[in-house]
RNA sequence: GGCGGCGUGGCCAAGUGGUAAGGCAAAGGUCUGCAAAACCUUGAUCACCGGUUCGAAUCCGGUCGCCGCCUCCA
């Protein structure tokens, strides 16, 4: 079984054959910078991240192109506010941008134009557009004129009669059509502006996308993602314009498109006022929780973001680490004989490795149904710890290579969905330490022996029943962000982090 | 008005023709000086009604309820 994926096109799950054998292309939609993103925008770039981390484990060589629109009336607004200008409101929250997915753990794209570096080409397209007849101009202001266009409403599955343009916004009385867009708009005094053949002006926003996929992916190209507010009317202008202009189909061979969150059941938006930033969650759950909680739904789903589901989200993330921690604990464990000689059972659960690692393909082979694979996942894991429970009553011989394979797959499937991924070298570089270590002597004994001198004067109290002190190391050390476990055959500990929560 | 989606145990959520994954919470038990973790055990007939079928949460029709899109938005 290969993979299959829901394509918005055709509402239906279709088979993958990528347009080039073993590669795949696909272009998320990007952020306009003019503000920090919220968990909503969070959600999207989460869902291809698993997306585009799937295929490759797949197999494939992914392409990835990521626009940054970087002109717009909201980053002019933003800028008059704030008394800057829009380039160094663009500018700044680009950054922010890098930030929240280096933060969520987001793997960057291969390439992130901006709107603004792409301008040539959209003049070109534009002209384009005008000497096939697609477009005109009006004032300086160029439009697309959707009636031209015989497949226009094709992804949304409407048809202009049945739209009601201008049931809730004023028209232009100037287009021809009610549902004709702006591929390029004049310039208002102040305003950034390009030199263009109809004036100075700046794109439209549609445009850009088209202008950015074509020129780094081609026409018919793999994979274009977004949100499902972006079907209509962005991806809808998006293939209007590129298959007019090149008049070639598909533009796009799948779409696919993730649902929305909610804050307690409502539609997180900005006109309701209840945004929550991926900074501001950042701030009170790890990164992983965040990842769970989207991973638990199906993408296509919509997922509330309450607080009570990322509470429960990053309890579940526990129970992952707390399995993956027992089993290192496990395995750093010294031991006397280690023996390839398996018990019966021990045949059974390393046999049963591959068949996990089936249906956990299986799972995400189907439309990437995420929730399915962590269900496997947990199985996964409810195994792994019985395996431990029982090593601590009855040991034997082949345990830590059991364990070990055990692990190695755990880890291996959480990776594909981006969960448990080492730190980034980044962050380690935001602690502290550097500088002070230098001034170490030479020899200078790590922390981690320290821990372990610590452990054996609390194992010491412990046995003498000093339980005082015992609870005392213990406690001490849970302050430091260490965490020590008392199990049947001694303790053990990790570093799991300050609880930093509210 | 048009288009689309949803309604599964206390909560979240997979499953879309063969008698319901998983997570969280809860209860009891095991382990344990305490704590934590873990293990074992316990619970749903799938909004409602009717139909198709040997058999439906899963297909068809209807009813009720919720939501989204048609406007910038991931």
């Amino acid at each position: 079984m290969g993979l299959r994926v829901y394509n918005t096109m055709t509402r239906r799950k279709e088979d993958v054959v990528p347009r080039a054998e073993g590669e795949v292309s696909m272009y998320v939609g990007g952020p306009t910078v003019y503000n920090y993103i919220h968990v909503g925008n969070g959600r999207a770039y989460l869902v291809f991240d698993v997306i585009r981390r799937y295929l490759q484990y797949k197999g494939y060589q992914v392409y990835c192109v990521q626009n940054f629109t970087d002109v717009d009336d909201k980053i002019i607004a933003r800028a008059m506010e704030e008394g800057k200008t829009p380039e160094e409101v663009a500018r700044f929250y680009e950054q922010a941008f890098l930030e929240d997915m280096r933060a969520l753990r987001v793997m960057p794209p291969d390439v992130s134009p901006r709107a603004t570096e792409t301008i040539p080409r959209m003049l070109e397209m534009i002209q384009g557009l005008l000497e096939k007849g697609y477009a005109y101009v009006v004032d300086g202001d160029v439009f697309f004129s959707v009636e031209r266009f015989p497949g226009y409403g094709k992804l949304s599955r409407r048809t202009l009669e049945e739209m009601r343009a201008g049931e809730r916004v004023e028209v232009d009385e100037r287009k021809r059509h009610p549902m004709d867009f702006a591929l390029w708009k004049s310039a208002k005094p102040g305003e950034p502006a390009w030199d263009s053949p109809w004036g100075k002006g700046r794109p439209g926003w549609h445009i850009e996308c088209s202008a950015m996929s074509l020129h780094y992916l081609g026409m018919g190209f793999d994979i274009h993602g977004g949100g499902q507010d972006l079907i209509f009317p962005h991806h809808e202008n998006e293939i209007a314009q590129s298959e007019a202009y090149t008049g070639q189909e598909p533009f796009v061979r799948y779409w696919i498109h993730n649902g929305f969150v909610n804050i307690r059941e409502e539609k997180m938006s900005k006109s309701l006022g209840n945004i929550v930033l991926v900074r501001e969650i950042l701030k009170k759950y790890p990164p992983d929780a965040v990842r769970m909680l989207t991973l638990q739904t199906h993408y296509r789903s919509p997922i509330d973001f309450g607080p009570e589901a990322l509470e429960e989200a990053q309890r579940a993330l526990e129970r992952l680490e707390n399995c993956l921690f027992a089993l290192d604990s496990f395995l750093a464990k010294p031991t006397t004989r280690v023996a390839p000689v398996r018990t019966q059972r021990e045949v059974e659960l390393s046999d049963s490795f591959f068949d996990f690692e089936r249906r956990f393909e299986e799972a995400m082979d189907d439309d990437f149904n995420t929730a399915k694979a962590m269900g496997v996942i947990f199985e996964l894991v409810k195994e792994l710890n019985a395996y431990l429970a029982e090593q601590e009553r009855f040991p034997t011989p082949a345990a830590p290579i059991i364990a070990g394979l055990g692990r190695d797959l755990l880890l291996k499937l959480c990776r594909v969905l981006g969960l448990l991924q080492p730190p980034e070298e980044a962050e380690e570089e935001c602690l502290p330490a550097e500088e002070g270590e230098e001034k170490k002597p030479a020899g200078f004994p790590a922390a981690e022996d320290l821990v372990e001198l610590l452990l054996e004067v609390r194992a010491l109290a412990r046995r003498k029943k000093e339980y005082e002190t015992a609870d005392f190391i213990r406690s001490r050390l849970g302050e430091m962000g260490i965490r020590v476990d008392d199990l049947r055959e001694g303790q053990r500990w990790k570093y799991v982090g300050r609880q930093e929560r509210d």
